[in-house]
DNA sequence: GCCCTTATTGATCGTTCGCTCAATAGAAGG
DNA sequence: CCTTCTATTGAGCGAACGATCAATAAGGGC
């Protein structure tokens, strides 16, 4: 069980990503401002991801073919840096679609779920999507709790409001949503999420199509899931033992 | 979504862990060399799952409250003192009865799938457990691979060939385990895993009892599983398209 | 009490960290 | 061709890194 080497050794796999579709920044020595920062930024999300938070910037000035002190020239500390990796990685790539594929009335709630974690999970299933994201829990950085309350908030409980509906059950104004309900959705999300994460972080090859594993987890886990929710449902609404905390 | 503070701020849950029950290091000046090496040890594990692997060998120093250089008296580099941790928190609790579990013929297979998961997610979360894990296969050690090789092989293996013979379906032997079958069994596990990660590396609160979450998991997942898997291993058989790889 | 063993320390090595700043060089406008 | 602007660099700052080693001091055996 012990490492293969002692402290070094990234990942194996660079995986330089799609990068957003945007054309690559040209090779030159003197770049316009923008073209620059983006490349830094690009490039500064591709080094992180490999080598973790505590990667040092003369590492990444290298990789990018610059010196050091150009990267203090574009942002005024590493912090900075890689604050500006949080907004790139994580809020631009977050799509208000999500938030309205679990509302579409004419679906049924199951199928707002599988579209909304079929489309979601292609998109988190990316390298430095969830190194980085890893990354910043371990260091004690708020984001990833922040970001899946935003998951939490703004796509689960609409869907377990929209599930109690399908169900006649109480809405949430009557009875409020049950920490138990949440877990419910997040314990099938995290099944996906453990998917991308056994092959990013844990660098595991695996299956070769992890988008067919996820869907086939979801026919597996949908059918009974509306049953299993009536059932939490009914035991929250108890008084036999403390749901919440 | 931006991180509370810059680049400082470990985890806010001290956790310092059951530490294997044995009685604390007392916490005298001059220690015998053998309690000396175990108090750097445990400390060493606390403040890695903390820090990360990234740590610095002055502040483990500082909490333990000896100098830097005594480390180095015990261990001759930072790197073997990490070789340790991984002895110590991953072969050394790796429970030899799961393998006997998962291969009790007096059990339903679905049942002993059940109680190795419910023994061994009451091991996994925990603080130390989870975070040194994922911090390993963030730095590209081939610890996690190595580790989830081995649930793969000992435990998931032969609890599919359980599956196999109580579905009625051709052993191993006869047709090989597919790669499909195992993600079925992942796919369990890790939304299991999800629910310490959220709480260990996003820390997020959560609910408290995780354990009754996982077991309520369990219980919706399984009874669907058989039929599943023989779909799966139905799909497998065919020639339609390549499963492995 | 003294001595011997050794756990522990203080000082320090060479390196590298994040970061600063004056000097340099490449493109654009006249 | 020359000037201007600024992207970029080279040199270097103080601090902290992992690791070393001779000096110190605490405890056990006699």
């Amino acid at each position: 069980m012990a490492s293969s080497s002692p402290a070094t050794g990234p990942a194996p796999e660079p995986a330089r990503g799609p990068a957003g579709g945007q054309d690559r920044v040209p090779a030159g020595r003197r770049l316009t401002a923008e073209n620059r920062e983006r490349q830094i930024v690009e490039g500064a999300i591709a080094f992180f991801a490999e080598v973790g938070l505590d990667g040092h910037t003369r590492a990444l000035a290298a990789r990018l073919g610059i010196t050091q002190p150009l990267l203090f020239r574009y942002f005024p500390t590493k912090a900075a840096l890689i604050e500006r990796i949080y907004e790139e990685v994580y809020l631009k790539r977050w799509d208000p679609g999500w938030e309205a594929t679990v509302r579409e009335a004419a679906l049924p709630c199951l199928e707002r779920f599988r579209r909304f974690e079929i489309d979601y999970q292609r998109r988190i299933d990316d390298y430095a999507w969830l190194r980085i994201f890893v990354s910043a829990g371990l260091k004690g950085f708020d984001l990833p709790s922040r970001y899946l309350g935003m998951v939490r908030a703004r796509i689960f409980a609409p869907l377990l409001e929209a599930m109690r509906a399908e169900s006649g059950l109480p809405s949430p104004a009557a009875q409020p949503l049950a920490p138990d309900e949440f877990e419910l959705l997040f314990g099938i999300h995290g099944a996906l999420v453990y998917v991308g994460l056994r092959s990013r972080v844990y660098g595991i090859d695996g299956t070769a199509d992890r988008d067919a594993v996820r869907a086939a987890m979801l026919d597996a886990a949908l059918p009974g899931l509306l049953a299993t929710h009536r059932r939490v449902v009914a035991a929250a609404a108890l008084p036999g033992r403390t749901a919440a905390r």
